[in-house]
DNA sequence: CTGAAAGCGCTTACAG
DNA sequence: CTGAAAGCGCTTACAG
């Protein structure tokens, strides 16, 4: 990469790009013996190499992604879907995936949709159109990995599961975690224990509250004593209906909320209400996130290594994509409980 | 895009991907016809066009962007470089960008580089490889802009400015915030006001810091109030810088952390040396991220617009693209303060 | 070991 | 209004 400024290159001031024929030309060489050196495929003599080598260095050529890339008929890209960049697991994921793309010297597509389906489909579209090597996503549906899959485009879907057998997944432990910390509460004596939860339709959702059902069960409590409460996946609106819950007389002594942004709402909700943490109320959930250790008492949590996840799935690409036909694999990987202050024994 | 399964198309597997030269054929017309009938520019009668549209909904078309943005020399991709996707503030960043990246029509290809400066030059390769349409980045050195803007590739720096005057940039009004903030713990009565900062070198450590100097002579004090430490930008190192600060006989009793990361560090050695805020130490700093409304008090911050700093960094782009010739702007935006219970006077 | 030629899948003047 | 042809910048059998 010099930056020659010899032929009156400046800085700033644009210069034409080199293409591959003007190395091969200054180096004296065809297109196709440039080719050879450059990319260090088929035979070319040392000296030649040498001379090709320089020419491209004194020009600043970089060879053209996309030319190469329609005529090999793959890019060293990744397309990745995540659902909201402004939720701390899913950023987790997409440095993990960031960081492991780059180490595999791939490119990373990313596409944020805010949750919204459409926005999904059209992301994938994108990346059919541009030959990704393959796709990561976190998906909300079953379509567009089949969508994907349908272009013979590898899918490895992450967190949750909609193509199960179709392609590859990785995923948390998820019913055995709720059901570690739903076991842990009616251990401390809780009765009435509430799950806060956005959705129980995707393998994440449905996972945690049958991890939570099944703790209820086999604690020999009655099925009234695992309240159910779902809301919207948004701080204020969970809030809402949170402090509705805790404001009901029968109100629950400890709530299991299902990730970190209704842990948030639930906490908001403790503290407007004036519910304090771990006296009045229990508090445990998923994902470890920054405010759980900084706030007093510290949230018990189920920690899910966001990063390790994001990293295990690229790998799981490059896999595929070296061996196509090896059947579909799904990882699950173990999370850990963190127990913290926020849950103690119930004081009615 | 239709996912037909009449022509033995079945869920999973990889079918064909469809050429323009087939859908041409299927639909009875030339090449360029069928390309003019898909793009959109150029003459075709109305039901040629419609015939060559059904074409491509039942074959599945999806166009090629290789071979289109070969042969156009351009593709509908940005290129974003960001520091670091732990970071909340370069998250919300990046989730601006992503967000109206999405709304003008362009995927995004994005690369964190944990703070090195090799990776930022490599991504910035790769992005020249693949002919994006601009890029936009959060500089370490002035170097990277330089090499994009050489090969005509329109650039915008975000959050700091490296190459000022050779391309646009979006920025936050540093050093007028850290005046404010650094007035208003003059104000408070505070004789030993801590700055504590990472960097002073790029613009937002140096205005940063400048605005924290002015501020404390124009309260009268001598230099000596405004104490200035610096420390790496990791919570646990900075963490140990600040106890230490802390500890001294004559430390500070206000402390004005540079950005979200230190000011974490700064809360967690307070906690940890068991000086309670605001009481013994008044705390404020730049960044509002969710912890500083969590905690209790609440952090006094400068909320700068992340997520409108990053969109706003699009649409010039998208403008300078529009008009290469446009002399370069910068963009300053106003950042707000917030002043919550982590500030009082000094009670020492 | 090297070079001429074909071709990846499009777009775009140009001729009809 | 439509089609044949050139060409974007590469890679890759193939012939020498």
């Amino acid at each position: 990469m010099a930056r020659s400024t010899k032929a009156g290159i400046g800085v700033g001031v644009p210069h034409p790009r080199a293409t591959m024929k003007e190395v091969a030309k200054a180096a004296g060489v065809s297109l196709s013996t440039a080719s050879r050196a450059l990319t260090g495929r088929g035979y070319v003599s040392a000296d030649v190499r040498d001379r090709v080598k320089q020419a491209a260095a004194e020009l600043e050529y970089v060879p053209d992604a996309m030319a190469r890339n329609l005529r090999q008929q793959v890019s060293r890209v990744i397309g990745v879907i995540v659902s909201d960049l402004r939720d701390p697991f899913y950023v987790d994921l997409a440095s993990g995936l960031s960081q492991q793309c780059r180490r595999r010297g791939y490119a990373m597509m990313l596409s944020d949709n805010g949750g919204v389906e459409k926005r999904e489909l059209e992301a994938a579209e994108t990346f059919v159109s541009s030959r990704v090597a393959g796709v990561i996503l976190t998906p909300m549906s079953r379509e567009v990995s089949e969508y994907l899959l349908g272009y013979g485009i590898p899918v490895v879907e992450v967190d949750r599961q909609f193509a199960d057998g179709l392609c590859d997944a990785v995923v948390v432990d998820n019913r055995g975690a709720a059901f570690k910390v739903t076991q842990a509460l009616a251990g401390l004596g809780h009765r009435r224990i509430a799950l806060v939860i956005d959705e129980i339709t995707w393998t994440t959702g449905r996972d945690r509250l049958s991890g939570f059902k099944e703790a209820i069960a086999e604690a020999g409590l009655p099925p009234e004593a695992g309240i159910v409460v779902t809301s919207k996946l948004d701080v204020a609106q969970a809030q809402a209906v949170i402090a509705k819950l805790l404001s009901r007389k029968d109100s629950p002594t400890a709530v299991f909320a299902a990730n970190n942004v209704l842990a948030e709402a639930t906490w908001r909700a403790a503290e407007q209400l004036g519910k304090t943490i771990p006296d009045q109320l229990s508090l445990a959930c998923f994902d470890d996130v920054r405010w759980m250790t900084m706030v007093s008492p510290a949230i018990t949590t189920v920690a899910q290594d966001a990063v390790a996840m994001g990293e295990t799935a690229v790998d799981q690409l490059m896999e595929r994509i070296r061996k196509p036909s090896r059947p579909a694999c799904t990882i699950m990987m173990a999370a850990t409980m963190e127990e913290r202050g926020s849950t103690a024994r119930p004081t009615r």
